[in-house]
DNA sequence: TCTAAATGTCAAGTATATATTACTTTTATT
DNA sequence: AATAAAAGTAATATATACTTGACATTTAGA
């Protein structure tokens, strides 16, 4: 999975630390982190929760276009 | 979680079947129906892949509005 | 520079998304 | 009405999202 900058980008325009996003959104620290390194490929859930915490939509935080590391 | 009529509906307009779509996508028939009924919380990356075949946004086919059933 | 907070990462465990097989029910066609 | 395709559903198995706890590294403020 490739790396979520723009998670990263809309919380620092919320000026929330990780932590503040796991606690908003009800899950832990690491699953954040883990998300934004692109380690894992959480469930549409999990991102519902993330977009309106930071106040962004799906396409916004979560597109991406297809390319090589798909297949 | 609610039942997704999105897919269903873009299913229609591209008159695919759940197994049409699912092999286009790579999972099983019995996923696609999961999740049109709600049974399941698909991962990101299998949404982008719907997305991709019916043509549709993560926005158009995923967001739910919050409601009691998401507390 | 010292310190603390924030971030990155690892290992082991638990919960759940997804697969597979198989069966029933619904819908559409003849 | 008879048939077949499509959709719904259930049980068991497996892969992986997510948790917890712990530690290392980076970043920011005093």
């Amino acid at each position: 999975m490739a790396r979520n900058i723009a998670i990263k980008v809309a919380r620092a325009e919320k000026d929330m630390t990780q932590k503040a996003l796991a606690e908003a959104v009800g899950v832990s620290r690491q699953t954040i982190n883990a998300i934004e390194q692109g380690e894992y490929n959480p469930t549409i859930k999990l991102c519902r929760a993330i977009c309106r915490v930071l106040g962004k939509s799906l396409d916004d935080l979560f597109w991406e276009e297809e390319c090589e590391e798909n297949f």
